[in-house]
DNA sequence: CACTCGTGGGG
DNA sequence: TCCCCAAGAGT
């Protein structure tokens, strides 16, 4: 096992992701928000467009805390997965200063077990493994494991750790993870764990991937304009929370003018959307907003691309 | 335990 | 074009 921990550490220190930012800062609030940040999001999105601008706005956590939820999804606009952002700003509020136990982590909202280990492992050099999508991996392929359930994967991750260096080991692991022991064409002959994998000679059977059909929805959206604005309302439900956007309708309108189609794909549904622009005599909805002012909000994907063919639409007038 | 919850990159 | 997949958490 020694002689293994070796074999990370020196990986590690070959071929790591060192230079990451939140890999060398010792404030546990720029490490909590990259785990946040980087939850089923690739750490290229996260380092190029948000982390440095997000903590520049909010410099500390109490900052943080006494800042609007508007504002903070602002800064999450484009970056999914909002709940994230109403977590994070939630926890703010709780705390001005994280707690380094890990059953208090947990209590926290948006901190799961795995984000809990992670900042207990890299901002308080706890010896604990932590269990992401890279770790997952590499723990089926080295104990040929195809259907793991989650109490079982942590054991073997417990085992596993090096509790000398927890820090390094559980980057190397993800590093590894992303480099090496990919989910298609696994580079074993490269990989420090190479000598106790036990799915070295087919690893793509490890984990079993499981497939799902991805159904489709069809929906008519109607934007109201009224005086040159445009009305836009605030969604209160789960999907999308907080963010700003055009009504969504099952049926089409009447008496709207029709400007074209836009799609766009979410993880597990595809939606299709056919646009209208209503010209209101008098004004019926609540919010109202010139261009300017709806470049202040939050919108998503989806509004971002109606948005554009509003404009285009209206360049060719 | 299975499902929801976004978006961008790569094959 | 389509599908897989990313530093997962909440329900």
């Amino acid at each position: 096992m020694k002689k293994l921990h070796r074999n990370i550490h020196n990986w590690y220190q070959h071929h790591g992701r060192q230079t990451l930012p939140w890999r060398n800062t010792d404030e546990p609030y720029y490490i909590y928000l990259s785990e946040v940040m980087l939850q089923q999001t690739q750490v290229k999105t996260v380092y190029e467009r948000y982390y440095f601008p997000f903590i520049e706005r909010f410099p500390t956590l109490k900052e943080l805390g006494e800042s609007k939820l508007d504002d903070v999804l602002k800064m999450w606009e484009g970056l999914g997965y909002y709940n994230r952002a109403k977590n994070l700003h939630k926890t703010a509020t709780l705390v001005h200063e994280l707690p380094s136990d890990i059953e208090e982590l947990i209590k926290l909202p948006g901190i799961g077990k795995n984000t809990a280990h992670a900042i207990a492992a890299f901002a308080f050099h706890q010896p604990v493994p932590i269990m992401e999508a890279n770790v997952k991996r590499i723990l089926c392929r080295i104990y040929k494991l195809k259907t793991p359930t989650e109490k079982e994967l942590w054991e073997y991750a417990y085992r596993l750790v090096d509790r000398d260096n927890p820090f390094d080991y559980n980057q190397a692991m993800m590093d590894i993870g992303a480099t090496i022991c990919l989910p298609k064409n696994a580079q074993c002959n490269l990989c420090p764990l190479e000598s106790i994998c036990q799915g070295k000679v087919d690893p793509g059977l490890y984990p079993m991937k499981k497939k799902r059909l991805v159904p489709t929805r069809e929906e008519h959206i109607v934007i109201h304009s009224y005086n040159d604005r445009l009305s836009l309302s605030q969604r209160s439900g789960k999907f999308l929370h907080g963010l700003w956007g055009f009504e969504s309708m099952e049926v089409p309108p009447c008496a709207a003018e029709y400007l074209g189609e836009v799609s766009h794909a979410y993880t597990h549904f595809k939606l299709n959307c056919k646009v209208y622009l209503y010209y209101e005599s008098s004004p019926e909805q609540i919010h109202y907003f010139n261009l300017d002012e709806i470049r202040e909000l939050a919108i998503s994907k989806v509004d971002e691309k109606i948005l554009k063919l509003l404009e285009k639409t209206i360049e060719t007038l």
